[in-house]
Formats: structure tokens, C-alpha cells, sequence
DNA sequence: CGAGTTTGACCAGCGC
DNA sequence: GCGCTGGTCAAACTCG
């Protein structure tokens, strides 16, 4: 039996190779800008926020992204370091219009089939971008330098102009958890994540006939929240979008994590 | 009766 | 400035 010390610590090890909700504070791009370097023998179940919890459900396939990533963003650019980004064709429509990519995850045991999200930077994405630091501050608002004129567009943000991003920075800036979001095949909108979380909103939003769920950790001290929502384009895949980090590990795995396998993949918490 | 859900109101950011 | 939209609040309601 692993102790929790040692899964916390096996925990933090990997969330440091995946490059995840580091530098909440927006020191560093990698997080909120969604470059996450996978490592080559990554399975897909040792994604922290894709525990055996949130598997067990009956849904087939799960995708990640960063929801924080570029608008545009393709797999290929999530997964390569900045300097060999190119702009993406892909071009979006709204908000939470979503392009699929398929990728092989992880080498050995038959890596899993994911299919990587790329969303448009929401409202609440601006404000995560704003935190960032000078450094990326000044390689975001400089991509006018290498991309050309005032109509070009930032090759990280698609359609997100430089002149947008200067009245972005001028924005005063807030604070904002580090996002994930990402979409499962289920017939059920509510993921068993192994979490208990209490719904304190629903909203329909515009062009989607689906309503989505806003949901937040019910611990105390945990502000972590949830969004639910089906893609309009396939109601069958449900887009789930985590913001901030629980500061405790799964409910009800503290009751059976024992009994269960003793992978130490079991017991993420973020 | 407490915990969780529903739902209309409210608010803030953004585009025009 | 105004309207639209997403996100949140909170009172009412439901359920176990």
C-alpha cells in the first residue's frame, strides 16, 4: 500500500513532467498558454485529471486540452516547443467551437486514441491571459514583429489581433485558476471524477441546444469548479472543463483507495 | 431537516 | 451607451 505521501509526491512528479497547473501565477507559459510536453511513454490514464475515477463511467473515449490553450491550436502545435509554432488554418467561429485532432498517447501498452480539443479563448481566457508574465507578455505582443503587419494575427491566438492583445494587457489583471477541459463519449453529462461537487447554475448558451451545468467542489476552502456541457455538434461527447486545483484528494477515495488497484495512477487528485 | 438542485435575477465584460 | 452573453447568486424547491 503507497502511502499518501509518496502518491502526492509520485503526484507532483508527474504533474511536473506533463507540465501541469504550474505557475498558477502565470510565471511561465507552459500551462497557461497549453504547451504540455508529454512524455513519450505517457498513458493516458496517468493524466492527473483523468483518474481511474473518471473512467469507470462507460464512456469510451476522453480527449484532453488545455482550454487555455491557443485558439487554434492544433495537436501538433500543443505538443512541439514555441519556437516551431506555426499559424494554424483552422479558423473558429465562437466561443467553445471546438476542432478534434486524433493522436496516439503514449508508446508502450497501447498507448490511448485521444482526441485533443482546441477551444477559442473564452472571456474568462483573456483574464488568464492577462496574468501572464512580462516575458510572455512581451512574446505575445511581439508576434506582430515576426508575423508582419497590424492585421496579422498572433500565431498562438488565431484570431485574437495585437492590437487586442495591448487592450488585453491594459486590462486590469485578475487572477484565475489554470483550466482543463476535456471530452468524453457519455451518456451521462456528470463524470464520476471522484470528487463530490454541488451544481450551482445552468445556463444555455448561445447556438447550443444543450444547457451547461456549472458546478463547484462542495470541501470547503476548495474553490475548485466545473462546467458541463454537450457539444453541439455531437451531443454524445461531453465537454467537461475543470478550473483550479482541489487542495484535497477525492472523496470517496479516501473511503476504498485502498481495496483497489495499488497503482499509484489511481489516486489523482489536482 | 439538511443537502443538493432548479431557475430567474443580477452583474460584468465585450462588441457594435 | 446599449444590448448581448456568460457566469454567478440566492431563494424556492426537491429529495432522502
Amino acid at each position: 500500500m503507497a502511502s499518501r505521501t509518496s502518491q502526492a509526491a509520485i503526484l507532483n512528479q508527474q504533474q511536473q513532467q506533463l507540465g501541469l497547473f504550474e505557475n498558477q501565477e502565470g510565471e511561465g507559459c507552459n500551462t497557461q498558454m497549453g504547451f504540455f510536453h508529454f512524455p513519450p511513454n505517457l498513458t493516458f490514464s496517468s493524466l492527473p485529471f483523468l483518474g481511474h475515477q473518471s473512467l469507470k463511467g462507460g464512456f469510451s473515449t476522453a480527449s484532453i486540452a488545455s482550454d487555455d490553450a491557443p485558439s487554434t491550436t492544433t495537436l501538433s502545435e500543443t505538443l512541439v516547443p514555441r519556437p516551431s509554432l506555426t499559424p494554424s488554418p483552422l479558423r473558429h467561429k465562437q466561443d467553445h467551437n471546438i476542432t478534434t485532432t486524433s493522436s496516439e498517447f503514449g508508446g508502450g501498452g497501447g498507448g490511448a486514441h485521444a482526441h485533443l480539443l482546441s477551444l477559442q479563448r473564452s472571456t474568462a481566457n483573456l483574464w488568464a491571459w492577462g496574468d501572464v508574465s512580462d516575458d510572455r507578455d512581451e512574446y505575445c505582443l511581439n508576434s506582430k514583429r515576426s508575423s508582419g503587419g497590424d492585421d496579422q494575427h498572433h500565431p498562438y491566438l488565431g484570431g485574437v489581433s495585437a492590437m487586442k492583445m495591448k487592450k488585453m494587457k491594459a486590462i486590469r489583471r485578475k487572477v484565475r485558476e489554470p483550466r482543463f477541459c476535456f471530452k468524453t463519449l457519455s451518456d451521462v453529462d456528470v463524470l464520476d471524477d471522484g470528487y463530490k461537487w454541488r451544481k450551482y447554475g445552468q445556463k444555455v448558451v448561445k447556438n447550443t441546444q444543450h444547457p451547461r451545468s456549472y458546478y463547484r467542489c462542495t470541501m470547503d476552502n476548495c474553490r475548485v469548479k466545473k462546467r458541463v456541457e454537450r457539444l453541439a455538434e455531437d451531443p454524445r461527447m461531453v465537454i467537461t472543463t475543470y478550473e483550479g486545483r482541489h487542495v484535497h484528494s477525492p472523496s470517496h477515495d479516501l473511503e476504498d483507495q485502498d481495496s483497489r488497484s495499488p497503482s499509484h495512477l489511481n489516486n489523482f487528485f489536482w
